[in-house]
DNA sequence: ATTCGGTTCAAACGTCCGTTTGAATTGGAG
DNA sequence: CTCCAATTCAAACGGACGTTTGAACCGAAT
């Protein structure tokens, strides 16, 4: 076996992984891949058994780093207050809007797939048993009454992902006419605080009159 | 001039927004439309010159039905209470979730460009001087402060659009694991309610604190 | 009856996509 | 050095897409 074929891996990952977050999935092509990762046209179906298999690759590293991190770890959002918890969740949403670091560019992957899930994202969501969306199920749990019913609360966390993913999404979009907002740290403290509370706000006063639910 | 010309520009905008509710634009062919409209394959580009003009005519046709409808109408929706009018807002937003009729069409179009605006939406909304945005924006500053800031009424706006969007987009996906949430009237009404009563609280709840806005 | 502009039509064009092919190359094992 | 399996590579394949073409068709005006 040749050397170099690990690194030809890592290469195409890498890429891919750029522009999955940039793009999304259906908007990065294969040759933009390996133009970008330099590599030949047909190593990601010798390495990766087509585009798809890639991605599923590319989501495993992802979520497993993500699950590694602040935000999303439970352990660690166990130990904040439900506010300062929630909070931390939303700032690391939030996240790809300031920074172009592997983290947010794995959280902007995510914020695709949550517009519209590709059909890779589903097989991957259902084999995986943690589902990234546990996170924010476990945030929105500990402002709903404890009676909660699953649906509701599920409807609850996708409501709190949505809040977030529209603007990491389009990032580019609102810095243009005509919303013309500058995406600073002044802005996404703002815009952080804005969910946070909308949100806190929003799921106590759910529960508040628990009713139809 | 032939008789029929009309007709048949009609039946490709009706085919059209039949598929572009359901598939979003660019998950519609030019040929799956005219083989729905039963027309040639050269008429788009004959009467709409091409894809894109096509959709610009549907984007304004809806535009002009939904504004002229409740739930986007400025004036009926200020003879409303602010938290009448906001869960007429959302239960319209809703809608598509139960009914597959013409007005829920037009409001799953929006939904698809608000998850990922396209060239032809952003020029839309461009040039169109009342955004589609203004009744969010409307609605959303009845619950905000008086003071604040034309971003940040704009960032709720997009907030309070995108938390509908996402359960409009992806309806078929819900109703299959690991969601398995059936849509039917009792869902969508507990829905209503429960984003309405988080996007009360959590605006209210944002303007307790103005704070750093 | 003929003409003519608006309209329809089948067919093809050019481009992009993900994938496949089969030969060339590589580097360690015998 | 020779062999061999792993890897790389240029090229092409087959399909989907939006668009264009040029002839055929139609109904009203002349």
């Amino acid at each position: 076996m040749t050397r170099p074929a690990e690194y030809t891996r890592q290469s195409i990952i890498k890429a891919a992984v750029t522009l999955f977050a940039e793009k999304g999935f259906e908007g990065s092509s294969v040759r933009d891949i390996v133009t970008k990762a330099r590599v030949n046209q047909a190593a990601i179906n010798y390495h990766f058994k087509g585009k798809d298999g890639l991605y599923l690759e590319v989501l495993k590293t992802a979520f497993e780093k993500l699950t590694e991190n602040a935000g999303f770890d439970a352990e660690k959002l166990k130990s904040l207050s439900r506010e300062e918890a929630l909070r931390s969740f939303v700032y690391q949403q939030l996240r790809p809007l300031l920074f172009r670091d592997e983290m947010s560019r794995y959280i902007r992957m995510f914020a695709w797939e949550s517009a519209h899930p590709s059909k890779v994202f589903r097989k991957f969501i259902a084999t995986n048993p943690a589902s990234y969306l546990t996170a924010a199920i476990d945030i929105v749990r500990r402002f709903l009454p404890p009676n909660t019913q699953k649906r509701a609360a599920l409807s609850a966390a996708i409501w709190l992902m949505g809040q977030c993913s529209v603007f990491v999404r389009n990032r580019e979009l609102f810095a243009q006419e005509p919303f013309s907002i500058t995406i600073d740290e002044p802005f996404v403290d703002e815009l952080t605080e804005l969910i946070t509370r909308l949100a806190v706000g929003g799921l106590l006063h759910a529960s508040e009159s628990p009713g139809d639910a």
